[in-house]
Order: structure tokens, then sequence, then C-alpha cells
DNA sequence: CTTCTGACA
DNA sequence: TGTCAGGA
């Protein structure tokens, strides 16, 4: 697996992560506060960042821009990296619903809030119902 | 010139 | 989140 240390082979500084990224080093700094993301630090402090610390940001701003605060993408992210629960569930019923684990539930509400996004006004009353349930 | 931390008119 | 300060 040499081409993981490849990935998390500290490179670039702030500066090209946000052109890359198209967020600002306001935010940038800000997901690192936050344990979002963990860049590698020069003797200066200056910040380097992977390949990974990059499609992390990345993932990040997606998240961000579909509603998220940083809570909920804490949640979205430290769970499950593969995704068994196929489409198969997404029209999950009131019935059904009550049969899932919690793990499968997280699993589904990852799937959701990644295609469809967080409703900020809230038309979306299954997806509300559950993450008030577990992002609050 | 670029980045860092802390703070808030 | 933006933005400015003051230092590295």
């Amino acid at each position: 697996m040499s081409d993981d240390i490849r990935r998390n082979m500290a490179l670039f500084p702030i500066g090209i992560v946000m052109k890359l990224t198209e967020l600002t080093a306001r935010q940038i700094r800000y997901y690192e506060q936050h344990e979002l993301i963990f860049p590698a630090r020069t003797e200066g402090k200056q910040r380097l960042f992977s390949f990974n610390d990059v499609d992390r940001l990345l993932e990040i701003k997606a998240l961000i821009e579909k509603g998220l605060n940083i809570a909920g993408i804490k949640q979205v992210m430290s769970l499950e990296q593969s995704e068994p629960v196929k489409t198969e569930i997404t029209a999950t019923s009131e019935q059904k619903r009550k049969e899932l684990t919690d793990k499968e539930l997280h699993q589904l509400l990852k799937q959701q809030v990644v295609n469809t996004g967080v409703s900020r006004t809230g038309d979306n009353a299954l997806i509300r119902a559950e993450l008030s349930r577990f992002f609050h």
C-alpha cells in the first residue's frame, strides 16, 4: 500500500488548497478546529495538506452546501466508509423504518443527505425527523 | 509575499 | 464567515 503514503503525504500549503477546494482559508482553518481535517504542520506552524486532506475538504464542502453543520458532517463522515445499504431502502416507509438498526439508519441518512441534501426550511419530514434524532 | 492566531466595528 | 491586527 505505498499509494497510501502518497495520499497522506503532506504537500501543499493552505494557499494551494484554497484554489483546489474553492474554500476560504477561514473555512479550512475552521474545519480543522472542529477536527474534520488534520493537516500536518511545518516547524514554523504552517499547515501542510495531503491529497487526502483535500479530498476530505471537498466532501466537507459538498455537505456544507447541502445545508449540514459541523455536527452533521462529523457524523455523516465518521460512519461507514462503505455503503452496503443500497437504494432499495431509499423510499423507507414508516413501518419498515422501525425495523432498521441504528447502523442501517445512519447509512440511510448518509445516502439521503448526500443524494437529496437537507432542507433548511424543513420540507423533508423523514430526513428532518431523523436528523433531529441524531444530529441534535 | 504567504500563513498563523485571535478577535469582533 | 468575513476581515483586520500583529507577528513569524
